[in-house]
RNA sequence: GCCGAUGUGAUGGAAUUGGCAGACGUGAUGGACUCAAAAUCCAUUCCUGGCAACAGGGUGCGGGUUCAAGUCCCGCCAUCGGCACCA
């Protein structure tokens, strides 16, 4: 036997899989296609995390097994390659981002490759690429076009210290996250996405697609929709303040208003407002307070009492206070609320620091303790026309009160906010805008797209915090598209998430110069049919692709609602200590040193192994082991091999139920357990000491997506020729059934002996066989049979006293 | 606070979805091979009692349903992740 030399084992299947392009996907619609994508990675200077192989293999492993099946499988790859860490290694070292990223995606392609990944290289994409963004460029125009792309004033994160716009991820604990300076908000205009257009629609087509059911969960919560009432209140100074509740029922027990401190109408009220000096400090302290010290504060409600203008309860005539809080958030709703202490917990701690009259509307709780905020239990009281009725039939009712009344009418609502589309930053796709004094904002003319990143000296911020792109003058300075006058050219650059919106549409046609990609590969390879990525993509990426996605689909440039069919998601890998891997805990592990002391077989194998694939799993220098020396056992079984065609009787069963079992898992992500049957038969076959021709072509191909590598190369060697053009091994269901079972006989519950019957024998004559047993005869002396029960090929129970 | 998930040997994790708890792997212990080590192979490895056959207990805690509960129901506890004044 030879010696298992992985090194030169990959490297010759890699070469060899390059030189034939194995893993090309034909756009040859006449075959049956499956679309698996994986979620392209931000090529980073640290390069290829452990975490990686991770999803990529899980995926790798159902591309291989359905082009066994006979699909034309496309499985690609690409570099979503726009950001900030990019773009602050460039600032540091002096080097162009462009050059940057170039390195890192060499470094990335070279690291993936050795992993043995069936991607289609040929259809490699890259969102730096002046060719890809071209088409998120012409993108964005077509939502500028159908008016969902504006631009809007807006509260961004200022590090007065880097003088810096951040993102949200990047302030931690109110501070900035790289230099610990104080974080505040400042007001800037942005461009904006309008993704709350959508809301309903990113909803209601959940039911559409085979997502987990918490990732569905999780984008329910995030759009976060709620039905409701707007209700009218006129008020003092003449006019009219519309809130939004959810509790209309409890309209009779508003006795107050809450605005929010940025609420349009404080200016129009100015004149009458007695006390706008007050009012004035506290709009000006919670505007200068950080999201992060606006939760703090929400231990301690605050708040300003209007003096000079009061509301007007439209149920009831009764005028009521209304107040300034930053608890009232102006982004949601109207901005202002109907207080309603009794019956909301935020409203009472309110009225508990000002005093206010707390009247309980809805009977079944304790209102001199807490609010009362159940809605299954409640009745009316103390509210008029209402009284008596329960919290649903009181909604109903006050609605359509409100409606005829004209005082008010139903509303939804959706917590999910419209998109900040701009960055300050340098290494993003350019914004294709053109702002004239005479015309507005004006789009670029389609074919002037690409607009490319000009060269500038210095990729860094501007100290008031504009895109490094404001300094060049020759960038900024243009013409007007739409009439020729001068005109000046956007220079912020759009998120990270531009790129990564519409990349797995790109896949299918990469190279499309006319459109983003052709109609006949969309409709062939779309939607995607399996896509698997992390959990924390699910609001972010997930939600912003399903829009566009959307979006694409009404101006006719996609041919299906949603993008892709079935979601799943993966767990981290943890270092060693359970903690997330960090090079400041030093739990880093190196996935190219462990290729070199293992190999990528076993790598794939352990990282298939480690756990269930939804779940977070610690790495194990010592468990990879396992996976190296089962992988050694298939390899050293060339030794054991017999001659004879086809299964052996005494293993016909198992080897079916294998091969079942693998399939199975497989499709269900149960990679683990399907690992752990290979495991199970291959220590069979040791034990038998024996390994017939049939049964190791098997094992191999079942092996093949997992191991690919170490069983092509057996493949080779015992004269099959080329594995993974061979088809996935199939079962029969019914060689899948032992002819005799191992049954459990209980009294009372209590296991008392194992019994050999027929396959699925009648219950005639498996009850008498196992009354009959010495043991079960013995603990049913002097006892009465109750009641026996028979569960087929499993189990006799029977209960006496 | 709200939403979601998880809790099983020393350890990573299995359990046909209500039917033998601990598959498969790691580690440990003993043995074989070896001058020796590594590698490999064999055996044991949930706990308690017993030489043993065997008996009893056991899936975070407390109840319940059932012939039967890791699995279902009710109430707690702990850990992790996400959201966080969304009216």
């Amino acid at each position: 036997m030879s010696e298992y030399r992985f090194t030169e084992i990959e490297k010759k299947w890699q070469a060899y899989w390059e030189e034939h392009q194995t893993f090309h996907a034909e756009n040859d619609y006449t075959k049956p296609k499956f679309y698996a994508l994986v979620e392209f990675p931000y090529p980073s200077g640290q390069g290829l995390h452990i975490g990686h192989p991770r999803p990529y293999t899980a995926m790798d492993i159902v591309a291989r097994k359905r082009r066994m099946e006979g699909y034309n499988v496309l499985f690609p790859m690409g570099w979503d390659a726009f950001g900030l860490p990019t773009e602050n290694y460039a600032i540091k070292n002096h080097i162009h981002p462009a050059i940057v990223t170039e390195q890192n995606i060499a470094h990335f392609k070279e690291q993936l490759k050795a992993l043995g990944l069936s991607f289609d290289w040929q259809r490699e994409v890259n969102t730096t690429d002046p060719d890809y963004f071209h088409w998120t460029q012409w993108i964005f125009i077509q939502l500028f076009k159908k008016g969902l792309a504006y631009k809007k004033e807006m509260a961004v994160n200022w590090c007065t210290s880097c003088k810096v716009v951040l993102a949200n991820e990047e302030v931690v604990g109110g501070v900035c996250e790289r230099c610990g300076g104080e974080v505040v908000r400042k007001v800037k205009s942005q461009w904006m996405l309008k993704i709350t257009a959508y809301a309903q629609r990113l909803l209601d087509d959940l039911a559409q697609v085979n997502y987990l059911d918490k990732i569905k969960v999780t984008q329910t919560n995030w759009i976060g929709h709620s039905t409701g009432a707007e209700v009218d209140f006129r008020t003092t100074a003449g006019d009219v303040l519309t809130v939004y509740t959810t509790r209309p029922d409890t309209l009779f027990g508003a006795t107050y208003m809450v605005i929010s401190p940025e609420h349009p109408m404080l200016e129009t009220w100015k004149e009458r407002l007695e006390n706008m000096d007050e009012i004035r400090a506290y709009q000006e302290k919670a505007a200068h307070k950080s999201d992060f010290e606006r939760t703090e504060m929400a231990k301690d409600k605050t708040g300003v009492c209007l003096k000079g203008v009061r509301a007007v309860n439209p149920v009831n005539g009764k005028e009521i206070p209304i107040f300034i809080s930053d608890y009232v958030l102006m982004s949601y709703g109207t901005g202002a609320i109907m207080a309603v202490p009794a019956h909301d917990t935020r409203d009472y701690d309110f009225a508990k620091v000002f005093d206010l009259p707390i009247i309980e509307v809805v009977k079944g709780g304790d209102i001199a303790k807490e609010a009362f905020t159940d809605c299954a239990t409640g009745v009316m009281v103390n509210s008029g026309f209402l009284d008596g009725l329960s919290v649903e039939e009181a909604k109903v009712k006050i609605k359509a009160w409100l409606t005829e009344n004209g005082k008010g009418h139903e509303k939804d609502n959706y917590k999910l906010r419209d998109w900040v589309f701009s960055r300050q930053r340098y290494w993003g796709e350019p914004i294709p805008m053109v702002y004239c004094e005479k015309c507005g904002w004006v789009p670029l003319p389609e074919e002037e797209l690409p607009l490319r990143l000009p060269d500038v000296e210095s990729y860094m911020p501007t100290d008031n915090g504009e895109s490094p792109l404001s300094t060049l003058e020759s960038f900024i300075n243009t013409t007007c598209p739409h009439c020729g006058s001068p005109a000046k050219r956007e220079t912020d650059t759009m998120p990270q998430w531009a790129g990564s919106s519409w990349y797995f549409l790109r896949y299918c046609d990469p190279t499309n110069k006319e459109c983003l990609a052709s109609p006949e590969a969309l409709r062939y390879w779309m939607p995607v049919d399996w896509y698997n990525g992390g959990m924390e993509h699910t609001t972010l990426h997930l939600l912003y692709s399903r829009f566009w996605h959307k979006f694409l689909y009404d101006i006719g440039s996609v041919p299906c609602v949603e993008p892709y069919m079935r979601r799943t998601s993966h767990g981290m890998i943890l270092g060693e200590d359970n903690q997330k891997m960090s090079k400041s805990r030093g739990n880093v592990i190196n996935p190219d040193e462990v290729i070199a002391q293992y190999g990528a077989d076993t790598l794939r194998l352990y990282e298939m192994f480690i756990g269930d694939f939804e779940k977070t799993a610690p790495w194990s220098p010592s468990s990879i082991r396992g996976c190296k020396r089962f992988l050694d056992r298939v390899w050293a079984m060339q030794d054991l091999l017999v001659d004879g065609d086809g299964y052996r009787d005494e293993l016909m069963t198992e080897m079916h139920k294998t091969i079942r079992k693998v399939s199975q898992d497989i499709e269900q992500l149960k990679f683990n357990t399907a690992i752990a049957a290979m495991m199970a038969l291959v220590n069979t076959l040791y034990a038998k000491g024996s390994v017939s021709r049939s049964e190791y072509r098997t094992l191999l191909i079942l092996l093949n997506p997992f191991a690919p590598h170490m069983t092509e190369e057996l493949f080779e060697q015992l004269g099959y020729g080329i594995l993974n053009e061979q088809a996935w091994v199939t079962y029969d269901e019914a060689l899948c059934k032992e002819d005799e079972v191992e049954i459990v006989v209980q009294v009372n519950g209590k296991l008392k002996v194992k019994l050999m019957i027929p396959h699925d024998a009648a219950e005639d004559v498996v009850l008498p066989m196992a009354k009959e047993d010495p043991k079960v005869a013995e603990a049913l002396v002097g006892k009465t049979l109750r009641k026996q029960i028979y569960i087929q090929n499993k189990l006799v129970n029977f209960v006496a006293n």
